[in-house]
DNA sequence: CATTCGTGGGC
DNA sequence: TGCCCAAGAAT
């Protein structure tokens, strides 16, 4: 009887690293082979990929590295230009942890970061996984970082059939128990190839997998089953009205959000309290950012945050030059590309110009 | 331990 | 279309 768990876990890692010597992806941050990686770009390439995919993290780090090539430029950078930049990637603290993180590393650490999990655990935005990340890929450490790909691959080699997130410190001691001594940062980022492009959620290719032999649940035939996850709540949704004021010199009112909740320190177009129920004239208009004739453009925008639906109208306006505004920025509508407007609020950008134009 | 926090792509 | 998922952290 040889039950695939009771394969020496020094096997397992074998296998992966062979596998990975052959099919690793090749990304900006990882360091060519025989080189360690610039314990900078793994920060800042781990805090770009948390929750959010490899695709969509690249233009970005490319951009973040030519314009602040060192955690001391970075951390030197405006708090303004560092969200700006950030624009589009979502989960804005990550932007603001990022830079309070960059400016302890320049200015208390010399611009070095810590090469131990308990070091730099300590910092702004570096949680359990991404301390034990860094200290595997940047330092070779043998840690165990446990993300989304790793979760699932655990999960399966040992059929572990708890739900998450009650699992997770099941799966934890999971990992570190298959961590090598040998190679650990690469044994981490061969885990996650692994899971992103073998073990995948709907689809596990256990056709192609280096570890299919070893694995529990491709043994049962559940691979496609686990992890188990906890049912998701259901989305509210929630209205506002949107105020597209346009300056006669061709400006446009911007508004800059509480540094704290959603889309927190990032300009905004200025907008009503964001509510459940949908807002009567009145109420409406007594909340515009600036005494204007109104004018509703037809239609609406629609947007899903993580945790509920947005339903805007916009109202729009045209003021005299120079016209002023309580709070607010007026930007040059030429360089409305440039303000860094998250996702939500360049929706309601585009708009207000098409709308306005017919 | 549960909630809050973005966005884009795949099916 | 609607739901799931992605190199999670902070509170």
């Amino acid at each position: 009887m040889s039950e695939p768990a009771s394969v020496a876990s020094d096997t397992i890692a074998e296998r992966l690293l062979a596998w990975y010597d052959r099919h690793a992806r090749r990304l900006p941050w990882r360091a060519p082979p025989g080189q360690r990686a610039d314990p900078y770009h793994v920060w800042l390439s781990e805090v770009m990929l948390q929750q959010t995919t490899v695709q969509t993290v690249q233009p970005y780090f490319h951009d973040f590295l030519s314009r602040w090539p060192s955690v001391h430029e970075l951390a030197a950078a405006p708090r303004e230009d560092v969200l700006a930049a950030w624009a589009g990637l979502g989960y804005y603290a990550r932007a603001r942890n990022l830079h309070a993180c960059a400016q302890v590393v320049s200015r208390e650490l010399g611009g070095v970061f810590p090469d131990t999990e308990a070091g730099l655990r300590k910092l702004p935005g570096i949680g359990p996984y991404t301390a034990a990340a860094i200290a595997a890929i940047a330092f070779d450490r043998p840690s165990a970082p446990l993300d989304g790909n790793i979760e699932r691959v655990v999960a399966r080699l040992f059929a572990v059939e708890d739900p998450l997130p009650g699992a997770k410190e099941t799966l934890r001691a999971r990992m570190g128990a298959i961590v090598p001594q040998q190679r650990p940062g690469d044994f981490a980022q061969a885990m996650m190839d692994l899971g992103a492009g073998i073990c995948q959620p709907r689809k596990p290719r256990c056709m192609l997998c280096p570890l299919s032999d070893v694995c529990t649940a491709s043994a049962r035939g559940i691979a496609v089953d686990l992890p188990v996850k906890a049912a998701k709540k259901a989305k509210p949704t929630r209205q506002a009205v949107a105020f597209w004021t346009v300056r006669a010199d061709g400006c446009v009112l911007l508004r800059r959000r509480p540094d704290k909740g959603l889309l927190g320190g990032m300009l905004e177009v200025p907008s009503t309290d964001w509510t459940e129920a949908p807002w009567a004239e009145g109420a409406a208009f007594a909340q515009a950012p600036i005494s204007a004739s109104w004018t509703e453009l037809p239609g609406v925008v629609r947007h899903t945050f993580t945790h509920f639906h947005f339903t805007i109208t916009v109202w729009a306006a045209e003021v005299p030059a120079h016209t002023r505004a309580e709070t607010g920025e007026w930007w040059p509508f030429e360089r409305l590309s440039d303000a860094g407007l998250p996702t939500v609020m360049r929706k309601i950008a585009d708009h207000a110009v098409k709308k306005a134009a017919e």
